[in-house]
RNA sequence: CGGGGUGUGGCCCAGUUGGUCUAAGGCGUCUGGUUUGGGACCAGAAGAUCGAGAGUUCGAAUCUCUCCACCCCGACCA
């Protein structure tokens, strides 16, 4: 893409009214636009950012069987009230049906429990009909009363929800592993799994215990306690430590005290909502039975934030390639008409440029890439053309290094 | 929800013991020119019901009251 056509631009001045690290760069680079407190308009390069990170949990979804499907996001009130959730979910935006005489009330969906139960009991019938899992992106209305830093905790934000249902305990415990794993597979991916720690944490009104997916940030607002000497990547929440104060798995009882951002939760439902939406099937001998259901939540766009706190330096974000909006930033030192040629040949080999073809002085240029932080940064000057060369840098890196015009493409692949 | 803070052109802000404020400056924008490897420079221009409402006063960005918004700490967090 030219950056002379991208209808955002970046600006130097910090946002007065954004503290937290995400916020204040994602906006200056022109990655979100803040509409109110904790709700935000994602822009091409957020949008684009967003997408990959939603690609990338999609096809580890796919991979264990999940099955893509969109549901309401409006959630009639009596589907809240037949779990006990429509008065004791406190952050939830409860609307009428305004002035037109509708008189039903609804919930904004701020997880879906209570509207894949009833969508799943339509489907099973029969222990055949198990197990299957189904899951959807989609935007999450919470009324936090103190949205805060950033992306990390808003009013609206994106969500993954994968609900697996199940004939029994062991299945559904099964299934818990391989989400486990394909979990653990997109932190990898998304350039956290080195700091991301298994947590086990409380189940809220859900289950007794649950687990936790925590990256270690001094931005994150959970304190997990980290066991160091076994090489699981597992820590225990602040909240249950209590009652939990060795390490679940070696039972190691020194943890370290760190801060972490919840990046995934996952629950072992039980009964808790197939039971109350009388969802039943036949066992084998004809015998009537509850479904166990378990759910698996994951935030892309926290994701982002909390991607952008860790991966960042005092010039700006570092995107990791998994999720870089482009992979390559061309900047044009008044070269155009070199620099043209090069981004339609790369563009054509099917690499992602954002193209500098401004009119603009470099050391603007050069800000602008560091601010908006793809990993690689190609320079075409008077300088570089004169050796038939481009300059490559890594985001990453402190210096680049000339390649020939004609190695480009496969010194990038 | 409790406590603290802030609100002035698109952005960052000065001004707040009431009186040339007919609201200053920087960034950005527009025009012209000079520049071109780290947010360069010169000249000119446009752009503001000072968060909203009510009040006090001869006079309010400035004082009083009410409301709203945003930020921070805490509580909360499926």
């Amino acid at each position: 893409m030219r950056q002379s056509q991208l209808f955002t631009r970046t600006v130097k001045e910090l946002p007065k009214d954004e503290t937290s690290y995400n916020a204040q760069a994602l906006i200056r680079a022109g990655f979100i636009d803040k509409v109110a407190a904790g709700v935000y308009s994602y822009l091409p390069l957020g949008k684009r950012v967003l997408d990959k990170i939603c690609r990338l949990i999609r096809k580890e979804m796919d991979e264990i069987g999940g099955q893509e499907i969109l549901m309401s996001a409006l959630i009639p009130k009596e589907n809240m009230e037949a779990s006990g959730r429509w008065a004791a979910f406190d952050v939830l935006f409860r609307l009428n049906g305004g002035d037109n005489g509708d008189n039903k009330e609804y919930a904004l969906g701020a997880t879906h429990e209570e509207i894949v139960s009833p969508l799943a009991k339509k489907f099973i019938y029969s222990y055949k009909d198990l197990p299957f899992g189904v899951y959807q992106i989609q935007t999450k209305f919470r009324n936090e009363k103190r949205a805060k830093a950033g992306l990390l905790r808003g009013r609206e934000f994106l969500m993954k929800d994968l609900y697996s249902f199940h004939t029994d305990q062991a299945d559904l415990d099964a299934y818990y592993e391989k989400a486990t794993a394909a979990y653990k597979k997109i932190y990898q991916r998304l350039g956290l799994g080195d700091i991301t720690y298994l947590t086990y944490a409380a189940g809220g009104t859900f289950s007794k215990y649950s687990h936790e997916f925590q990256t270690v940030t001094p931005a994150g607002e959970d304190s997990i306690y980290i066991c160091e000497k076994c090489s699981n990547k597992v820590a225990v929440n602040k909240e249950i430590i209590a009652e939990q104060n060795a390490c679940p798995l070696c039972g190691n009882k020194k943890l370290t005290e760190k801060k972490a951002i919840e990046v995934g939760n996952i629950f072992k439902l039980g009964t808790k909502f197939s039971a109350p939406f009388h969802i039943s099937y036949k066992d084998s001998a004809g015998q009537e039975n509850t479904p166990v259901m378990g759910c698996y939540g994951m935030g892309p766009s926290r994701i982002m934030g909390a991607i952008v706190e860790i991966h960042h330096d005092d010039k700006g974000i570092i995107w990791p390639e998994s999720i870089a909006p482009f992979k390559i930033h061309l900047l044009s030192l008044n070269e155009n008409e070199a620099a043209t040629r090069i981004y339609v040949e790369l563009s054509l080999a099917g690499f992602e440029v954002l193209y500098d073809d401004r009119e603009l002085s470099a050391g603007e240029k050069f800000a602008d890439a560091d601010l908006i932080g793809c990993p690689y940064r190609l320079v075409v000057s008077k300088k570089t053309l004169s050796a038939d060369s481009v300059e490559i840098k890594r985001r990453s890196a402190a210096a680049g290094s000339l390649v020939k015009i004609k190695d480009l493409a496969s010194k990038l692949k």
